[in-house]
DNA sequence: TCACATACTGGAATCGGTTCCATCTCGGTG
DNA sequence: CACCGAGATGGAACCGATTCCAGTATGTGA
């Protein structure tokens, strides 16, 4: 294997000049930086990134941890991720960990500890204060996304306002009995996305003076498609009581609900209305009222606002201000519509 | 940061030692052992990986090539294949490179021809053989899970025997219009999944004597929800020539011809029978009949191999017989019925 | 009792880059 | 014309592990 004191000797020149002329950092005259790159091509020199990275302590490497790859908001947030890594020139290492266990703290205390990684980025995780403390001693940078933790940058869609404006949309069509399909640990855990996501739907409802109509309709189930459709099932269970409307807490969900109503008979939007939260690729499709977010672009954000800690002056996009939500927008379709 | 060199210094030994006791590799007295451990536990040392790269040659991470992470075959592999690795202590780089491009090169020459990652494994991806040849030329083992290639081990289910036993099943139901939802690319490239998935419907049809009826009902389309639904609309278009049966050539696609046939007040399966390929999680909840394969197994036998390859003896399944198809299995669900 | 294999340990070389520091040249300025 | 600073280059130290080799202590078989 070549390594660049060969490119240096064909060259004609130092190893130091050789290492210049092909990082570019440093002062190289123009007729030496193309002796050199001329060598480097004949010989098929790759630099070894073990040895840069072991005299300058950087990996050009990013970890990643998410709970999920297969749901559609973090598939869309890591090729989102990996898109803007691979154009600066960085790898990027998966660490796909889900709730606390063993292979979490594994992850943590030995792969992320371990000088692998410049920098994280946590997806809808929510760290625990060891995990940020572990990170922050090693003077790693964190981005935390749709997350909750402490340490770190937060970058974050305001979850409490989503789940307020979906309600007061369907409040505004006339409906009063409207339930909410909500994620699993929504109320034990109200700081996390699902919780805060209920706690907007019961802010709004409390507001139009439904306080205990909300309580009675909230059901805690998976993220996913199946999740939406046997949580709907359940609540459209009861015909006396039967809601007129859902608030799911994600797109998945709602096309499940939909599915629900349809195999119960139940016209969608005449008997039901339905509206979720995303902005899946599926969306239209299903004709779904949703409020959008833009998970690709949020984790290109993130990377923009890692690499910015990292020192790279490469920013394209304006950093958004500590704190700022990200953007969202009601799409209205046809899954929602006035109350007969 | 704490290096070995004040682990060795407090545990009163040379680097050497320390190293030995701290790698396991080499003859250690245990009270030395134990001194040493309890020494780099106290300043809370953690080992360099540049540097153990860098003389080892060996980076302890595996490069994971694949097109999409949002689809759930590709999604499910990739969580396997993570699982796998972090259970070797393995790393794993991602990289989301779809079909021919610029990002694709780039990939290709300069992030996987670095000395980064030990192995390499493709998802999905026909690879080119100037992509193989770079490979082989780093000494870079490849696995190849599900997609077309030379060089490196191939990992794959018989994609033409899953497409003529789909079509087998609905020609015993009784059907003879049989359409089929086939991937983008099935008819030029017959050598990709998409393509012995179509020959495989092809075959069956023309051994039932339906060959001319064949070439009239294929449709491709995007190997998605939405592609299945419009490419389903357009088959389902023309009442007279209507199919009664349709052959998805994934369950995903299955999905939105199923949406489609409801919307177009057709029964499924009384007006319409459907089939899918892949066991999609969501497959239970939509009763779908489908060929099951098994992506998250697939992805960790894909880092068995791989592991096998890189020397590393720890295999604790068996490897599979090199060309050997991948279990796949018909489960027959509600979306198919014998003809009216 | 001696020879010899085996367990254990330390010194030193090594992997392949980057970068500090010293040296030299040359053009511009007071 | 002397001086200064910037540009260009080379020598050498350095990052932090692993591992070869040599040396010592200990145990075993003849």
């Amino acid at each position: 294997m070549a390594a660049i004191g060969d490119v240096a000797r064909l060259a004609g020149v130092s190893k130091a000049t050789a290492s210049r002329a092909l990082s570019g950092r440093g002062h190289v005259a123009d007729a030496t930086r193309r002796r050199v790159e001329a060598a480097a091509a004949e010989i098929g020199y790759i630099a070894s990134p073990a040895a840069a990275s072991l005299v300058t302590g950087r990996t050009m490497n990013v970890g990643v941890v998410i709970p999920f790859v297969n749901r559609w908001f973090f598939g869309e947030v890591l090729e989102g991720i990996e898109q803007a890594l691979l154009a600066a020139g960085y790898d990027l290492t998966l660490y796909n960990v889900g709730s606390a266990g063993l292979d979490r703290d594994r992850v943590f205390d030995f792969f992320l500890a371990r000088k692998r990684v410049d920098a994280v980025i946590a997806v809808g995780v929510d760290l625990t204060e060891r995990e940020t403390a572990s990170l922050d001693r090693r003077e790693k940078p964190l981005v935390s996304l749709g997350g909750s933790g402490t340490g770190g940058a937060l970058l974050s869609i305001d979850d409490r306002a989503v789940g307020a404006l979906a309600t007061e949309h369907l409040l505004h069509l006339g409906h009063t009995r409207i339930a909410h399909l909500a994620g699993e640990g929504a109320s034990t855990h109200p700081e996390s996305v699902h919780g805060c996501r209920r706690e907007g739907y019961l802010e709004a409802m409390a507001a139009a003076g439904l306080a205990s109509e909300a309580d009675a309709h909230i059901v805690e189930t998976a993220m996913s498609m199946p999740g939406g459709y046997t949580g709907a099932l359940q609540l459209l269970g009861h015909p006396g009581r039967r809601p007129s409307a859902v608030f799911a807490a994600s797109d998945e969900m709602a096309f499940g609900a939909i599915r629900a109503a349809e195999r119960l008979g139940l016209a969608v939007p005449g008997d039901l209305s339905v509206i979720g939260v995303d902005g899946h690729e599926y969306a239209e499709m299903f004709g779904l009222t949703t409020i959008e977010q833009y998970p690709g672009e949020q984790g290109r954000l993130a990377v923009d606002v890692v690499l910015h800690l990292l020192g790279e002056d490469v920013v394209a996009d304006p950093l958004p201000d500590s704190g700022a939500p990200l953007p969202t927008r009601l799409v209205v379709r046809s899954t929602t519509a006035a109350l007969r």
